[in-house]
DNA sequence: TGTACATCAGTGAACGCGCGTTCACTGATGTAC
DNA sequence: TGTACATCAGTGAACGCGCGTTCACTGATGTAC
């Protein structure tokens, strides 16, 4: 009995990727083709353009059966907001590590997210939905780190040289974090027209390098 | 005949401020109240949760008695952006006018902006949705400044001291743009938490002199 | 000062559409024997 | 290998609500004479 199943489950998994092309009455993957379909909607009119019933009609499917994969559309965004999550840590991730040195790291993720935003507009917008990120404690874990930074900068009692070393450490990690967000959104708001990953990721590189250096002219 | 209309305009251009109390028929100044009303549903609700039938509840007034001093419920929106977008530009330029040195005035432009999105919340929100800003060729003219600067820096033919220096001084002046709009973003849409416009003002003013300064040890 | 009339700014009821969601159903697939 | 049955993933029709917007109306206000 097991040895029938077990060859089967295998096959399945290991020709998953493949389309199954079928019947057209059991879809393929339909929960798969939903995300994909609500992503390029998102990437192409916005979030709110993502209605339950034109993804059906997209996957020429009844505007029943999205529910059954997803409890509601809200459901539906959040997991789709989850993939997101974890594909920009990856990438950012992935990029830090090709770097040895610590800071030169920490340029790398602000580039690496600058990219992500121009790369995955649809993730990036669907990322910055506070009422989607709350929705899920996985994606709430995110948005966390940076009130910590703040702290050291606006504690009035700067007492002692320990307190303004930290606060002077905070202010650059700060910067650099608004300096690279802004740049990410200036760009997913279309306020820099189009421009590619290439483009994006070079821009990110210059705005960092003058964050570093600083404008001022250094007279030694 | 007009000696008895000149008095009259002026008194009620003087009395203007006062409410008319009256017969709660005529409403004193619904136009106003429609706007003030907007304004205060979207900070605390956002954008979508201003609805037509909403204000006219809360102001007491029929659901179609809006309708008789706006269009529709988009060219109240971009009545409100309009407003807000004078109000933004007023605020910043007076802070700048208050600084000397040109440098100096565009840092106080940082802040100033920083701080009306902290202090005006709602108008900042509803000045980033894209969609109401193409609405109106007045609020069009806002944004279509920051393109310009990529040119120099993504330009790949850097021919001449010139250009470099054109990209060098483009990249300060985006780096600059990013941090700001950066740090507002970052506080309008909640990563900061709650803070109010004096420690937005504080944190502008620590973030833009780490950009002038720099990050990187100055090794004489 | 009083009256007629135009105009303005309300009313209240309803329309209509978009869209998420539900319900009872049915066809396809996998498993047990 | 063939048959019975459970289960899964679809269908198609409809519900229902929220909300912007419209319509014919009416009360209040200002102006002309």
């Amino acid at each position: 009995v097991r040895q029938e199943r077990s060859p089967d489950v295998t096959r399945r998994a290991v020709t998953k990727p493949r389309r199954r092309v079928p019947s057209r009455y059991h879809h393929g993957d339909l929960r798969r083709a939903l995300l994909d379909a609500a992503l390029i909607v998102i990437e192409e009119k916005g979030l709110d353009a993502v209605k339950m019933s034109d993804l059906a009609r997209t996957l020429r499917v009844s505007v029943a059966a999205p529910f059954r994969h997803f409890e509601s559309r809200d459901a539906l965004l959040v997991a789709l907001a989850e993939e997101g999550a974890n594909k920009m840590v990856v990438d950012i991730e992935a990029a830090a590590a090709r770097v040895r040195d610590p800071l030169e790291a920490q340029r790398a993720r602000g580039v690496a997210y600058v990219r992500f935003a121009v790369l995955e507009p649809g993730y990036f917008k669907l990322l910055s939905k506070k009422d989607i990120l709350v929705a899920s404690d996985h994606l709430r874990a995110l948005t966390t780190s940076q009130e910590a930074l703040m702290e050291p900068i606006l504690g009035r009692q700067h007492r002692g040289r320990a307190s303004a070393a930290l606060a002077k450490k905070s202010a650059g990690l700060l910067a650099a974090q608004a300096l690279t967000y802004g740049l990410a959104r200036m760009i997913a708001d279309g306020l820099l027209g189009d421009i590619d990953g290439d483009d994006a990721a070079l821009l990110a590189v210059e705005l960092t390098g003058v964050l570093g250096e600083g404008l001022l002219p250094r007279d030694a």
